[in-house]
DNA sequence: GACGCTGCTGTAAACGTTCTCAGTAATCCT
DNA sequence: AGGATTACTGAGAACGTTTACAGCAGCGTC
């Protein structure tokens, strides 16, 4: 394999030299050619981990997210593998199983500098990770909801407001028992999308009924499923919210099994507007959350930091989009 | 931060006596004890790329795929991410958008010696590849149908038979019309897949008729759906096998803006039994390649020439296998 | 008691870059 | 023409590890 030595004795010049040339320093037009010309004729490609050492930047970037399979995910990888791509980053990937211990190996092993950043996305910040997110050894952006005081930067989605509007959107399409399907309520997601539903509720002048509220295990589509099959056994909502796309899928399949129609009996609505949502059927209104601009703000955000940004930790949100589809039975 | 010279001069040893403490090699419990106790007292963590640079090993490996969005690979990051942490190799993920040049582009940039060995899914391997891939820099598997001869190990699905096995099971199903949307047939899927969709109907001794056969720009949903509105155009089919799920998906929704029933008036299968199948209505009935279960292969074989196997290249399939669900209309 | 082992340990080289610094040649100005 | 400035080059250190090698105890053997 050349090195760079090989490349400046046939070249005739000190490695300093070559070196020079293989970054685009000005250099004559002599050396300069004798050099390009020799890196060509055998083949010259720098080493990755001796620049690294040298220079302590690795052209990497790591992003860890729950699930790979989950198609917010999925999209969010690719914005900002777009970004990463534009700026000749490459991009390291990790998928934690939502796992708290597993998010702070994470942000741990960023003291082994293999990254020059990471972005998380996490759905539940303990202090722990307060406490880990503040000496991590590289800079770090986290999708999600950090608590307050957290010296992190962070792309949070409006997830509340989100879920307001969609069930304003059940209620102006008639619909008056809106029932609720919700994943873990001690996350982040959970807990903000709850909220968001009694915020619509009584904006809607509704009153609360609990009994109208179902949690599932994950937020998945089986757990979404039997969640509802739970729900139908003790009432009869006219609509369901629930708290993504998946837990919807899993819903529609309860309604379908149960013999009702949607949106004729029970209008649905989603939050995370995945692909998937427009391949059901009917397909599903969703509440977009703009994952992946959400993605590309913290890619640019961790560049920024990257790039020598220092300062107060910033905080960014994306405004929430209702997507009416077939699945709300509301006109469009 | 602290380096290994921090731990060895506060444990009053010498980096190497360190650095053997802190690889597992045996010494004097003493020296064991303070090295520990001095790594542990700073925080020392191993700096990643002085550890590449000096043993030649990254604990990297990547995985270049055509599209992050499409499920079919979202399925296969998640087979490969689990073996690699099993093994303690991270996982950097490159989407090549399908293009030739971006792949080749992979294969080269293993000169830089920034990953291990690299998994590449590829779905038209040209001589320019099999040139490139002779002389990688790392170990490369493909999952794909690389030309006969290209010296690298592979894992290939047997999309021609799973593609006739469809064909067949809409046959007994009592469909005569079967029509067939492709993707673009210069890839190796595509060309496959219809080739095993010519032995379906041949096995069933049905005539082939060229009218029934539409071929997409991409292996994409919109690009089936117009396709598939082409396809109505010209003939009334009573199934239609896709060569992948998202062609499927796009279908499905041609077929219903024509106002034809799934499966009742035509019946549909798919490629690939993404989680997509399950999502759709009806549910989508389709060929398991068995993408997980080779991206688990690929993953294995590479890790075997990165310990240093060498020999023959090897070439590995999974069976396919045909998963029935409604939209073919065919009772269990 | 001398000798050869065995088992640790330390010194120092190596991995392939980048980059500072000093030196030299070329150019400019007066 | 001579000094000041500029433009480029080369030597060599540094980045943080791993590891070959030599040194040196302590031990058992004859």
């Amino acid at each position: 394999m050349p090195t760079i030595t090989t490349v400046a004795r046939l070249a005739n010049v000190s490695v300093a030299s070559a070196s020079r040339v293989l970054n685009g320093i000005r250099t004559t037009p002599a050396t300069l050619a004798r050099v390009t010309e020799a890196a060509e004729a055998v083949g010259y490609v720098p080493n990755a981990a001796a620049r690294t050492l040298r220079s302590r930047r690795t052209g990497q970037i790591a992003f860890a997210m729950p699930d790979v399979g989950n198609p917010v995910y999925a999209s969010m990888v690719e914005s900002i593998q777009d970004v990463a791509r534009a700026r000749g980053l490459r991009l390291m990937l990790h998928s934690t199983g939502a796992d708290a211990e597993d998010e702070l190996a994470m942000v741990r092993d960023l003291k082994h500098r293999y990254v020059d950043g990471l972005i998380l996305v996490s759905l539940h910040l303990t202090d722990a990770h307060a406490d880990e997110l503040r000496r991590a050894a590289a800079p770090v952006i986290v999708i999600g909801s950090p608590p307050k005081g957290t010296a992190v930067d962070s792309v949070r989605p409006y997830s509340r407001k989100g879920a307001a509007e969609a069930v304003r959107h059940l209620h102006a399409g008639g619909r008056r028992r809106i029932a609720f399907v919700n994943g873990p309520q001690h996350t982040a997601p959970g807990s903000s999308r709850r909220l968001g539903y009694l915020d619509g509720l009584r904006s809607c002048g509704v009153a609360r009924d609990d009994a109208r509220c179902e949690v599932a295990d994950d937020f998945m589509i089986e757990p979404g499923r039997s969640a509802t099959k739970r729900l139908l056994e003790r009432t009869t909502p006219d609509a369901i919210f629930c708290a993504n796309d998946l837990l919807a899928i899993g819903a529609l399949s309860a309604l379908r099994e149960a013999g009702l129609d949607v949106p004729g009996d029970v209008a649905l609505v989603g939050v995370d507007n995945t692909t998937l949502a427009e391949v059901t059927w009917p397909t599903l209104t969703s509440v977009d959350l703009g994952s992946a601009e959400r993605a590309r703000l913290a890619a640019e955000l961790l560049f920024e930091r990257i790039e020598g940004l220092s300062g107060e930790p910033r905080m960014l949100g994306v405004e929430p989009r209702l997507v009416v589809r077939a699945s709300s039975g509301v006109a469009l």
